[in-house]
DNA sequence: TGCACATCTGCAGAACTGTTCATATGTCGA
DNA sequence: TCGACATATGAACAGTTCTGCAGATGTGCA
């Protein structure tokens, strides 16, 4: 790391930086973001989610859903959980899972979406 | 004493789990869409996306703006590059490195936004 | 009360990711 | 053509993350 503003740095358009640098949300905020992105990011997490779009399921049935191991689910929906992004209820000895987080749900959502038109569309290069 | 059924897996409520495995996307379109995510889940490849919602801006000034080393910077950018999430043009000595996913420009889009309205709300954890 | 069940948790190894350092490539100006 | 510069790349190392395992917790039923 070398210091942000004075030496060692040669800019090619510092108008463009200060105004970028301006609008940039604070560091904070850009951490919390790259985290709920970050949960997004593992396709395992991911499926789990899409599955919860519907509606609360048990650990069992998102194992099945997922093809993890109940462990491997239970240790993913605890991370879930501990961002707030899914809730658990239990009933009796199970534990239903829900999504918990409006704008999660509508990344997952969108994203779905997307995949849906995206299909098989894969452009070599 | 274990497996009932067949395949040592019980389920809590079997419909649901066909109707959810009936509408999940495809393997493929799930573990893409996790890459994606994946790729905006780093604090400063999202740093430096956001940097770029307004424009192209080449790799030192990228590099003022994260904070980052220019190494590292040239290494993310070249990430993203791979993933066609940026694009870059050469001019000279310098290479200027633009959105070139609508998808992700709406995703981050969002995600500033959305960090707009939540601004300072941080409930524990 | 005791047992079976569903889920949770801590731990340790494996796999992955991001950074730096060193060096390579390609461009410009003298 | 040479040297300075901007960026790219490869290798190696450090930190993080995920999984399975083993055992813990809590619940319902006989």
């Amino acid at each position: 790391m070398q210091g942000l503003d004075e030496c060692a740095v040669r800019l090619v358009d510092p108008e463009r930086v200060a105004s970028v640098n301006d609008r940039m949300p604070a560091e904070d905020a850009i951490v919390d973001t790259a985290d709920v992105f970050s949960l997004l990011g593992d396709p395992r997490r991911l499926k789990l989610l899409v599955a919860l779009l519907d509606g609360e399921l048990c650990v069992c049935d998102l194992a099945a859903v997922t093809g993890l191991s109940e462990s491997a689910t239970s240790h993913a929906l605890r991370l879930l959980r501990a961002h707030r992004v899914v809730a658990a209820r239990r009933d009796g000895r199970n534990a239903f899972y829900r999504l918990d987080d409006a704008h999660v749900r509508m990344l997952v959502d969108l994203a779905v979406a997307h995949t849906e038109h995206t299909d098989a569309i894969h452009p070599e290069r």
